[in-house]
DNA sequence: CTGAAAGCGCTTACAG
DNA sequence: CTGAAAGCGCTTACAG
């Protein structure tokens, strides 16, 4: 460990950065000309761009974005919030790779990512107050939920803000981008039933979700009305997935097959079906959604519906940056995959 | 969607937002005052921070943080860095705890939090960039691989950081926490030992980490010298986990238990071992590092050696927050439990 | 306790 | 192409 000299406990002070005037005092400019040079290099002469670029080598210059986003009006950074329970934020695989590509999106922008996690009353003081004194310049939200107030007071602030997935309740006032739910879940029960199976039941996420309503939704689209009992509600965790599973073998013991709306739900209901000594998928086919990490690592893997994660982060990052220029909110609603594996 | 009426894709400006001399005419008092009340409230009257409390009501005032950190140099933001290989960041849940509760640490001393996430080369230079702009008073980092150039120009830069994990090649001068690998390598072998193993392998993290060095290290301290046949490297990954433990396999057909160095490697290892027809844990025990939310979720249940995330972020903030302040860089470490569950 | 003033480090019309 | 100047929205000694 370093020690200073006088403090023990302390360490020397930095020295403190070079400035835009140190700058251009070495190259024997003024400050104008090395800002032009910085924001594009218009109307800076070669030799001029010559000396400032030495200059800002020899200096180990690099701009003060506070200063910068004080004139400008931008902070150059975004907000990925999550909204949801404690749970989902710890458990869902789907997150991470979310976060992670939106990360990557905005690099390409040179955005910086910052994290807000808003899954109590609290937290949505804190994050709104955050949003709305000018640190980012929009948000990324993902709160599958219905009537979030946190979305509700950023629309109001007139804040930028592009959702993950349908935000129920605000359809029409900001913008989101989802994978097409309901023609996802289209697809995998026509699998199943193309696949042979005729008792086909179906683990649903929350009925106040997007998720929740449009798999459910599409499921019905191929099958018609579904009697009650092949029908079980889950909250996307493994344990919700294991408990709606051991509820559904209950109440329709002879079903074939099964449909659980998240990739983690399905390895729960795989253990539910594995504790009452039902084979998956021989005795039991299971199709999972997401097409998550897990759904690889997870035995069997899971025959799922791929979410094109990087593509939705792709143009979240694009619909939100036409919105910081001045566009006004859009939908846009990504294709989904069938993707056979082992469970189904 | 709101349309305005002059440019349909366009939405009508937002209205300027209101600053501190916006409440200074409204309260009737300067702007000072009001800086005053927003800093504490020291050196204003009863009457004048009353005012001040309405007009900011009124006004719906929040500071602008860019013009706030232009002048007190604090960025109130600190950075989250993931230098890792792409696989892990995708795969492995402890930096899915980790990121929620540094976030959760961070948020009890009102700083956000910034994910950058530098994978490879040119992600670092990019962050590099932007950890020296005074975009954020320091950075939390994870990079567990011998040698990152990152660490190296944060440092030289006089950047406050603090490392989770041993910052190889660089214990003496940056900060850091770490859980006890090396004691928690050594519960674990205790406690295969006393269970009756006898031919007891390892999968280890890579040899350029510290969990790669100092798990296998503890293993020996309580099992002596390891013949190499009942030793195999993995990446930590979950099929690296598979892999080595195949090879294990290959080595030492005969082995009654192996301890695999992470959560998501041992997930690996008993797909291997299923594969290859072995029960876990009647054939072979297997016991994990991290408990991790895949311990849980994993089949059987693992157990293994709990790494205390919350206190490592806790403290992590804390050493950053000193760092801040001034203070020199020191290291902390944290004991490990052991979690007995189903795997051994 | 309070106000007037300087200054944080930039960008960006405006003259030239 | 270039420099001098104003101004972004705050905080903080300094007088009073």
């Amino acid at each position: 460990m370093t020690v200073s000299d006088h403090n023990p406990t302390r360490r020397r002070a930095a020295r403190p950065r070079p400035t835009i005037d140190d700058v251009a005092a070495v190259a024997g400019v003024s400050r104008g000309t090395v800002s032009r040079f910085l924001n594009g290099g218009h109307n800076v002469s070669g030799t001029a761009a010559e000396a400032v670029g030495k200059a800002i080598r020899k200096t180990g210059y690099v701009a003060n974005q506070h200063a910068r986003s004080l004139v400008t009006q931008r902070a150059r950074s975004v907000a990925f919030v999550l909204s949801e329970p404690q749970e989902r934020l710890f458990e869902d695989p789907n997150f991470n790779v979310l976060l992670h590509s939106c990360t990557r999106a905005l690099a390409t922008h040179d955005l910086a990512l910052v994290l807000a996690i808003a899954g109590e009353e609290e937290d949505r003081r804190r994050v709104g107050r955050y949003l709305t004194s000018g640190h980012v310049d929009g948000a990324l939200i993902v709160s599958s939920h219905l009537g979030n107030p946190l979305l509700s007071e950023l629309v109001g602030r007139g804040i930028p803000v592009v959702a993950c997935g349908k935000p129920l309740g605000h359809e029409r006032d900001v913008a989101y981008v989802a994978a097409d739910d309901r023609d996802g879940a289209r697809q995998m029960a026509e699998y199943l039933r193309s696949a042979g199976h005729r008792r086909i039941g179906i683990v649903t996420g929350p009925p106040d979700t997007p998720g929740g309503i449009d798999r459910l939704a599409g499921f019905r689209d191929v099958l018609g009305e579904i009697e009650p009992a092949l029908i079980a509600h889950g909250d996307y965790t493994h344990s919700g997935g294991e408990t709606a599973m051991a509820c559904l073998l209950d109440q329709a013991p002879d079903l074939d097959a099964v449909f659980v709306a998240s990739d983690l739900m399905a390895t729960g209901a795989i253990d539910a079906l594995r504790h009452a000594g039902r084979r998956v998928p021989e005795d039991v086919a299971v199709g999972g959604f997401d097409d998550s990490s897990i759904a690889l690592t997870a035995r069997p893997r899971l025959t799922t519906i791929r979410q094109p994660f990087a593509r939705i982060s792709a143009e979240m990052v694009r619909l939100l940056l036409g919105q910081i220029e001045g566009e006004t909110p859009a939908a846009v609603i990504l294709p989904t995959d069938l993707v056979v594996r082992d469970s189904a």
